[in-house]
DNA sequence: AAAAATATTTAGATTTGTCTAAAAATATTT
DNA sequence: AAATATTTTTAGACAAATCTAAATATTTTT
């Protein structure tokens, strides 16, 4: 089954907006994709014929198993390539997103395969999400909202929810990055920021819109 | 200035076609390219809009220099990448052409550059052509073509002329490799077939087609 | 130098992925 | 539950890259 890179991308949105609700709606994908809703509906009857995904018109779509395998390669092919870029080509884990989005696309499964076994068949990418294996099989990520982590405890910083550059400054002037270590001392019910304690450092405090995009393991 | 794949196909078929004669003509292109002449002609057009191709309707093509550097770019990122899959991933290096077909189009200045530095700033690919460097410099291949090698010269084979699976599987049988060193013992006008000694082997008899699709370096 | 052969371009159609504008379906509010 | 708002789909258009068939240039042969 050979796709188009406007198919994969399509795919690889959808595989990442219903991990959330199972269902992915036409303006969602819109949205996600920088396209109009118009553009998706069509997209979308195209790839149905192609079975690679379940979709009622006005009822919102999800992918066929067929599909989501689908993505799973391309989701592995985007997490390798990071990895290569940072691990071996020395770029900055916050810089490589782009790239990757290209490299996703080379079609070679023997290259996929090698690249992997040059990197010493890596579980996680620079980002902390977890690496599809050559057969599809990626780990639960299990790991947690800096929202919705108890007071107390002990985590370490494994992954961001964006790329965008305002949250990258943010975070390099806080001076937090993937393995910071932290742990919650407080949460304000008034605008949901938090005070957290940074191993090491002294507390600082974190409003709702940066805790909403860090994602923390317990350690 | 941004291109398509497409368009960068054609810019470098041309680039390698204008090699020998400096202008280069529809059908020749057509035929590289696996299209058909008509088409040629509307893309011809384009690009000659864009300022990368002297190109007059009836009388051929060549590249601009801003065409040249294009083209010098397309093809120092693909022997870069054939270089990376040789020596890094272990790929045969007549097996990387394909991949670095679509390696190619990736379109990250840094990444090159950065590749380039990984790979060691190679001078030569696997199959022996020479790699421009950033600035889109390229050394001279000063090889020759088999048949034209002098005999009782000492040559050592850098290049084929094509990654044909037939040409290869002949190659693979007759035990010739890139670093194979050879002699040229006697040439025969009737068939334009060679007698080659290959060093620390005996004599072999080469045909002109054979001949033809090598290229060595004396030694 | 005419005729024939070959090469190239033009004209018009097709596919893919996108768009805008309008129609239809669904959801929300009053 | 009717009216309103939102979401989604349909209809028709467009640009890119290709094709076939026909027309036009150029080259080669006689």
């Amino acid at each position: 089954m050979h796709l188009t890179v406007s198919e994969e991308n399509y795919i690889k949105a959808i595989f990442h907006l219903q991990e959330a609700d199972g269902t992915v709606s036409t303006n969602q994908l819109a949205a996600n994709i920088h396209t109009k809703p118009a553009s998706v509906t069509d997209m979308l009857k195209k790839l149905t014929t192609k079975r690679l995904l379940l979709y009622k018109p006005y009822q919102g779509v999800r992918l066929s198993s067929e599909g989501r395998k689908l993505a799973l390669e391309i989701v592995r092919k985007h997490r390798l390539w990071e990895s290569f870029l940072v691990d071996k080509l020395q770029f900055g884990w916050d810089e490589v997103h782009e790239v990757a989005e290209e490299l996703e696309h080379i079609s070679s499964k023997k290259l996929v395969d090698k690249l992997d076994q040059f990197l010493g068949n890596p579980r996680f990418d620079p980002h902390g999400d977890p690496i599809p294996d050559s057969n599809g099989v990626m780990v639960a990520l299990r790991q947690v909202n800096l929202l919705d982590l108890k007071p107390h405890t002990k985590a370490e910083v494994c992954s961001v929810g964006s790329q965008s550059p305002e949250l990258l400054e943010l975070l390099k002037h806080k001076q937090i990055l993937i393995g910071t270590r932290l742990e919650v001392q407080c949460k304000f019910e008034f605008d949901h920021s938090l005070e957290i304690q940074l191993e090491g450092r002294g507390n600082i405090t974190i409003s709702q819109q940066l805790a909403q995009a860090l994602f923390v393991k317990t350690i």
